[in-house]
DNA sequence: CGTGGCCCCTGTGGGC
DNA sequence: TGCCCACAGGGGCCAC
């Protein structure tokens, strides 16, 4: 039955980095797979991977999870009697549920055991991801979440204004900026704005009005084509076909620098803003 | 306080 | 073919 299920795996040439969609993927494959069903025990292999509070309920051991949540890139499994574990993939984590019995993956760093015989993993080998417990969703909420922006997915002009309205860095960085907008990496950055043609290195607090409803409708467009592909990527999520189509072949400028821009053949361009590799196109991009 | 830059870490791939 | 090293990125932290 459930062997081996990858909740996340795109295709090698493109070490899958976690954003939104591939975090609500995530999601809705655990509430499928996991609601209601009761966490037997609970166990940190590698311990510094767990952060913040590790008292009782620690990591949800003996608890049915009633349900699962998510704001930009994080997401928390929410135990019945309400405490919560909130995890976050950083950029090589991932979750895979798996029979008890099959072999681990490699950097496997924590392991949750279910009451009909199945496994949680959290795997992650760069370590940039973490778990933390929280007594309870407010908790959660006052501690980390309250900290991040409004939710990319279903940002308004309104929510994109108020977060970059005073803000002196490029408008890439802000979009990266996790407290200003939840959800947002660099993929999907530049995606967003190439779609927008709003060049990344912009002022962000320059930008007029009809930018701001623009940049708002392609990032809810772009995490939202994104969130559909994203599901053709599970491994049980079968086409007669197999899994290809994942969102990489969607993409017009992430990873095409020095390609013919894909709206105008203009040549795209690649620098370093916001301490990332950004690409745009020096024609379509304003 | 806002911003830019560095660093954590390891798998991948490009170059020789 | 095989080895080595630069590079990739989310976000925390620090210096300006």
């Amino acid at each position: 039955m459930h062997t081996n299920l990858h909740l996340s795996d795109a295709p090698r040439k493109d070490p899958f980095v976690p954003e939104l969609p591939e975090v609500e993927t995530t999601r809705r494959s655990l509430e499928r797979l996991l609601s209601g069903t009761r966490l037997t025990s609970a166990r940190a292999i590698r311990a510094d991977v767990v952060r913040g509070d590790r008292t009782p309920p620690a990591l949800l051991a003996g608890q049915a999870i009633a349900s699962l949540a998510r704001h930009g890139k994080q997401l928390a499994l929410i135990g019945a009697d309400g405490a919560c574990v909130s995890i976050h993939l950083g950029m090589s984590g991932r979750l895979e549920v798996a029979e008890s019995g099959t072999r681990r993956p490699p950097h496997t760093h924590v392991v949750w055991t279910t009451e009909d015989g199945r496994q949680l993993r959290f795997i992650d080998p760069r370590r940039f991801g973490g778990v933390w417990t929280h007594r309870s969703l407010a908790e959660l909420q006052s501690d980390r979440w309250s900290r991040l922006g409004p939710d990319a997915a279903s940002l308004t002009t309104a929510q994109l204004r108020s977060a970059v309205t005073i803000r002196s860095a490029p408008i890439k960085s802000v979009l990266l900026d996790q407290r200003a907008v939840a959800g947002i990496g660099n993929i999907y950055a530049d995606e967003a704005l190439h779609s927008a043609r709003i060049r990344p290195q912009r002022t962000a607090k320059d930008l007029v009005n009809q930018e701001h409803a623009t940049l708002a409708r392609k990032i809810r467009s772009v995490l939202t084509t994104a969130l559909r592909a994203g599901g053709t990527t599970l491994r049980d999520y079968r086409t007669p076909e197999g899994t290809t189509g994942a969102y990489s072949a969607q993409r017009l400028v992430y990873g095409r620098a020095g390609q013919a821009c894909p709206g105008c053949r203009q040549i795209l361009l690649t620098d370093q803003t916001a301490a990332r590799t950004t690409v745009w196109c020096p024609n379509c991009q304003h």
